[in-house]
RNA sequence: CGGGAUGUAGCGCAGCUUGGUAGCGCACUUCGUUCGGGACGAAGGGGCCGCAGGUUCGAAUCCUGUCAUCCCGACCA
């Protein structure tokens, strides 16, 4: 390809519109165009690059013996309705966009594919004989982000591949999840990214194994914990770790675990209680009042018992909340402090009435008493002017969840449950309550680790690559898919799925590989292996040299451009630079010789040489870096 | 959705406080000189000043509304 047809539109200053480094690279660098919000134009260069990472992709996927497919984007509303993920996917903060066809029929736009497979599954396969089988696409993804972001990294239209795996039996399901696990890390080595693997958790899809590729950059969305031996990494939203001892409370337990109380004006929160008090904050039980909303209308409030010093987990909350609630009161909805402001919008938009005052926001104890936090009249009444049909309620009881770092406490300070009071030297007993006790507390670098206590965790930021999850049988049920055994039994299938986001994947890329002047592409993804620049347009002798090269690299299978542009040799270093194509060769003042320089974009080691043997470094040093695999330059 | 910011030429920005009919750099076109790290000179082209309403003799500028984009939080490949 030459460089004057290749529709390449380079800009000098940074857009404004973007904010970490890849993303502005990806402009700069005549990569994508914003068409809208979260919504991109893949131009020319770019989906070489996106054609070269699905061609890897599928190389290893085809490799582990996995099948390609194409499903649809437009997906009917009762299909994601029998699995019930429709009401979550689509009403209030739900990700699918939706919408109706002339004859009022819903639809959404595939933001995954679990429902359709599995229907499709449950058409297809009929014998244990057919099984294992693994499923995938690369395709076009939707979802409606709440804040789409930094360019390819999360937007509302991207690319993934999916891929989806069907089993006779867990043990199946494991091996063929161990080996993605193996694609996984052969695709993104390949792509030439550092990766981290990390235990992950499920989120919306559900399951119960699920492990996250993450690439190291300061850039990433998300926080990484890993233990200084290697042998244990995780999503801080999975993280599970030892916290820091506590402080024994001098004096213990009093009152017989009732505790004296104290007055504590102006202490509403565990800095102000332990500086003004003198207490540590791993002697005091934190507690938090929160409102959970489920699909069916249910309103439950939800009492938290932390540790002080500890801060809440909310991924490890609505699990918590999901599993106890989620399969009589359907997908949770949202979970936010009971606050004023709430209890305000609670009573105009759902006609529940919870008295604000009754709280004592700031003075809460573990035992805060139901009173204004339950239904008590049994079937709420609709008060007028409300949302009709809403058919919000309050849980007639309220739930109380403990951390572990809190339940483990034998005497501490609390909240008195009326303003202005905390209690002293409290036990668990002497408030008459038994811990239900949750892991709920978010870990933190510096904490010991589960594995071996004299190993501590760090935290590094990751992009989320790749997602393998064991989803085991929610869907198939869902969606009756099953198959007839070897007994002759009729068995639900079990079932992986594995993610890859293909567009997020070559920013990343970028992320981890640029510098000052530009982007600097692993070879293997790279949306051109070479470029050929000749110093001067004007030398007769240059250009056709360069003519000859461009060539014999392309003559030899190279992925070579040709910059023939009429501009001075600074214009076209600086943009060759910026686009980030690994290897260049100029022809330049040598030509006369038939000398050309040979230049490493990653280093910047150059070197002069004949044309002829400048091919031979060129040529094998791009085909040994190419596979992405082994100790390339 | 809550909090913050910004919309002026393809890109980056000034002008707005104190209303008087739009400017700078880059990019683009033509000519000349230059030609190994984003050249120089000359001459050009390009703007419903996000949109709608209002105030005013007069609005990019003041007021109201609205839309869009970006950043911080909840979502995820």
């Amino acid at each position: 390809m030459r460089v004057s047809r290749l529709l390449l539109v380079t800009l000098r200053d940074d857009p404004a519109e973007a904010e970490i480094a890849s993303h502005k690279l990806l402009i700069r660098a005549g990569y994508i165009r914003r068409v809208a919000s979260g919504i991109y134009a893949y131009l020319p260069l770019l989906w070489r690059v996106l054609q070269k990472i699905s061609a890897i992709v599928r190389e290893e996927m085809d490799g582990s013996g996995a099948l390609e497919t194409l499903l649809p984007q437009l997906q009917p509303a009762e299909l994601w309705q029998r699995s019930g993920r429709w009401a979550g996917y689509t009403a209030g903060e739900g990700i699918m966009f939706h919408l109706c066809d002339r004859q009022g029929r819903e639809l959404g736009l595939g933001p995954t594919h679990e429902e359709v497979i599995t229907s499709l599954a449950a058409d297809l396969l009929r014998s244990y004989r057919q099984l294992p089988v693994n499923l995938y696409q690369i395709q076009t993804k939707f979802r409606d982000e709440i804040r789409p972001r930094f360019g390819l990294m999360r937007g509302r239209e991207f690319i993934m591949k999916d891929a989806y795996s069907f089993h006779g039996s867990e043990e199946c399901l494991r091996q063929t999840y161990a080996a993605m696990d193996g694609v996984y890390r052969r695709i993104f080595q390949r792509c030439g990214l550092r990766v981290v693997a990390v235990e992950a958790d499920s989120g919306a899809i559900g399951g119960s194994a699920s492990q996250e590729f993450m690439v190291t950059a300061e850039a990433g969305e998300d926080l990484i914990l890993t233990s200084s031996d290697g042998l244990y990494a995780a999503n801080q939203e999975r993280a599970v770790s030892l916290a820091p001892p506590a402080v024994p409370l001098p004096g213990g337990m009093r009152l017989s675990g009732a505790g004296e109380p104290l007055a504590t004006p102006d202490a509403t929160t565990i800095e102000q209680l332990a500086a003004g008090h003198g207490f540590d904050p791993t002697q005091v039980v934190k507690v938090l009042l929160l409102l959970a909303r489920f699909e069916d209308g249910l309103r439950q409030a939800v009492v938290i018992s932390l540790r002080g010093d500890q801060q809440l987990n909310e991924v490890k909350l609505v699990n918590a909340l999901t599993a106890r609630l989620g399969a009589a009161h359907g997908t949770l909805l949202s979970i936010e402090p009971l606050s004023t402001d709430l209890a305000r919008e609670l009573r105009q938009k759902e006609g529940i009435e919870i008295d604000p005052a009754a709280l004592p926001l700031g003075y809460l104890g573990p035992d805060l008493e139901e009173g204004a936090l339950v239904d008590r009249r049994g079937l709420a009444e609709p008060a007028q002017g409300m949302a009709r049909g809403s058919g919000a309620r309050l849980a007639t009881t309220v739930l109380r969840l403990t951390d572990a770092t809190a339940a483990a406490l034998t005497a501490f300070v609390c909240g008195a449950n009326r303003p202005g009071h905390h209690r002293v030297g409290v036990s668990w007993e002497g408030l008459g309550l038994t811990p239900d006790v949750v892991d709920l507390r978010a870990c933190q670098a510096g904490d010991r680790c589960l594995h071996d206590p004299s190993q501590t965790l760090s935290a590094v930021r990751g992009i989320e690559v790749g997602h393998i999850f064991q989803l085991g049988r929610k869907y198939a049920e869902a969606l009756e898919a099953r198959y007839t055994s070897e007994s002759g039994q009729e068995e639900t299938l079990w079932m992986g799925c594995y993610g890859i986001g293909v567009s997020r994947l070559a920013q990343a890329a970028i992320e981890q590989n640029h510098d000052n002047a530009g982007l600097n592409w692993p070879v293997a993804i790279a949306p051109f292996e070479a470029i050929v620049v000749s110093a001067s347009a004007q030398d007769p002798q240059q250009v056709s040299l360069a003519e000859s090269a461009y060539d014999r690299l392309r003559q030899a299978g190279i992925d070579a451009l040709l910059d023939d542009r009429d501009e001075r040799a600074g214009v076209k270093f600086k943009d060759a630079d910026l686009i980030g194509i690994p290897w260049r060769l100029v022809v330049g003042r040598g030509a006369a010789r038939g000398e050309v320089e040979v230049v490493f974009r990653a280093d910047g080691h150059r070197r002069d040489l004949p044309l002829d043997q400048a091919l031979e470094v060129l040529i094998s040093a791009i085909t040994a870096s190419r596979s992405g695999l082994g100790d390339s330059a």
